[in-house]
DNA sequence: GTCTAGATATACAGACTTGTCTACTTGGAG
DNA sequence: CTCCAAGTAGACAAGTCTGTATATCTAGAC
């Protein structure tokens, strides 16, 4: 009992690994058809374009993240406790074992090989605003909403940072100094 | 008297536009030539290939930023001055007028579509060091070491982070957000 | 048992890519 | 004036890319 998997699913999970370890534009139709192991008739049934792709994969990403942080809130402790979710869910990501190491928020790193104007990079853009707004949203509950809103930026701010420069290293420790300056930061709350 | 300029800087100006403009993969050889206005054989009289060229590029980028730094640093007042100069040697990129509007770091970018173990993003990681460390530089002349490492590690995550976030709205603004916290940071010490 | 939706394998069209080759032109240095 | 380095124009080879077309297979619904 094989555990019948969709063509579909086989190609965004093929997809996802590919075109974050490689990039987007560095990997090919039949790289990604290879790698999920189906016809490419089966992409084409299930995506408009290789550009219809690749905005399920910018879905994907986004909701993946969510999933994470989502898990953490679930167990987190206080207000201070889902900031601090956020910074771990990105940490889960940095950690998830891929293939060719750690390489950045996926998201971002789409956005720097779309060209200007390209509707992924509001996706994007879009992504990096809600992760932001989450994290006021529990500082507002621990000091007024312009301090919150400031700080929501700064730590957002902080946190992209240090996942683009862990990217670069290849490795998770650099967030886990992000996460400890954070963790300071909203204790001196 | 128009000048003679080498097809050597017209390709260099021109990959630099089209590549940050539209990615490194995204941009083909017949592209950057017809940018330059030159034949194609002068790329390869000048360049070994297109990784030749990207290679020089990511070069030209960094030796940019450095003089557009000590440009504000020779203006610079102090030592809280020196980190700022930092801060806008990026501004001034933020706003040199690209074609189709900020879009980030442009090493940062090139680095998001290189594959992993590439190494240019050796290079991207080296910048990205190289401007921590001038920032402690900086910071040591108003602080302990420890302290100075610890700022300049918070302060060029910071950095890095408004840079992206500004690269995705398309302009400078949250760049000078980033500014006014830095120079807060730096005061506070 | 039949029908259908989804998947498969393979070939192919057409465009685009990098890089090479050859023959020609031009501007200045000696 | 001559020579040479640098640049030009355009054709071309060889490979890769996306996307389509066709014919076949398979598993479950009815």
């Amino acid at each position: 009992m094989p555990e019948r998997i969709s063509a579909r699913t086989k190609l965004l999970d093929a997809a996802s690994r590919l075109f974050y370890a490689n990039g987007i534009s560095a990997t090919g139709i039949d790289a990604v058809i290879a790698e999920a192991g189906v016809a490419k008739m089966s992409l084409y049934n299930n995506f408009a374009s290789k550009t219809g792709l690749v905005s399920a994969y910018l879905e994907a990403r986004h909701e993946e993240w969510l999933g994470l942080y989502r898990a953490h809130l679930a167990h987190a402790d206080g207000s201070a406790g889902g900031v601090l979710a956020v910074v771990e869910a990105y940490i889960d990501h940095a950690e998830a074992g891929y293939e060719h190491g750690f390489r950045g928020c996926g998201l971002l790193n789409a956005a720097a090989e779309l060209p200007a104007g390209d509707p992924g990079r509001q996706v994007v853009a879009g992504h990096k605003a809600q992760v932001e707004g989450i994290i006021r949203s529990h500082l507002e509950e621990l000091a007024a909403p312009d301090e919150a809103a400031a700080l929501a930026e700064q730590i957002s701010f902080l946190l992209e940072g240090a996942i683009s420069r862990a990217g670069l290293e290849g490795g998770s420790e650099l967030l886990y100094r992000a996460k400890s300056l954070i963790d300071a930061m909203v204790r001196a709350l």
